[in-house]
DNA sequence: GGAACGATCTGC
DNA sequence: CAGATCGTTCCC
């Protein structure tokens, strides 16, 4: 039985909602998977695309709870956070690895048999089709991508550390992962 | 107008 | 460990 994720859930600060999304589920088609690590970005954190205040790019930010927020990076690859906080707020959860649990075969060839299907924030962008046509698509409504919750609870003691890839705020302990079981 | 720089991934 | 590759942002 699946719900969708409520938007009230992800109405909080970024960094109490991110370990919230942990077991979550991301659909996108007869694409299916649990997210499995994530990480918070917020809008007086300096390692956010929203520390210098709002521009074209990342105006979904800004925007009400539970949006998706998709940007493009190194030239070539997309990533995708979900939308956080009271509009106006700027800040988001990067969505870094999900378990592909349907649609393996479409995320495969999507990804040209390259080793980790959804183990990266790039990665699982291509695995699930999520491209800038998906920027501010609605997680909590609608047809489309969506966030949703089979029973599973989030994990009792997520594994938390720094996040990854940045250059500021290096040290700031926003990134949460299941355990490995 | 120009330059620097990525919330990454891949292949060497 | 360096290259790919280009939109966004900032500075002159």
């Amino acid at each position: 039985m699946l719900r969708r994720v409520p938007r009230s859930l992800l109405t909080g600060d970024a960094p109490d909602v991110a370990p919230l999304l942990l077991n979550k589920l991301l659909v996108h088609g007869d694409c299916l998977g649990r997210i499995v690590e994530v990480e918070a970005y917020r809008e007086d954190d300096p390692a956010s695309h929203t520390f210098r205040g709002e521009t074209p790019r990342n105006a979904v930010m800004f925007g009400p709870a539970g949006h998706l927020y998709v940007y493009f990076t190194y030239g070539m690859h997309y990533c995708s956070n979900v939308v956080t906080g009271p509009e106006g707020r700027g800040a988001a959860v990067l969505l870094r690895a999900v378990d592909p649990m349907s649609g393996v075969e479409v995320m495969r060839e999507r990804r040209h048999d390259r080793p980790g299907l959804a183990d990266g924030p790039a990665k699982l962008c291509q695995a699930f089709a999520i491209g800038p046509e998906h920027n501010g698509a609605d997680l909590c409504r609608g047809s489309g991508i969506g966030l949703f919750d089979d029973g599973t609870p989030p994990p009792d003691g997520p594994l938390v550390g720094p996040r990854i890839g940045i250059s500021k705020a290096v040290d700031v302990p926003w990134r949460f992962r299941v355990p490995v079981v």
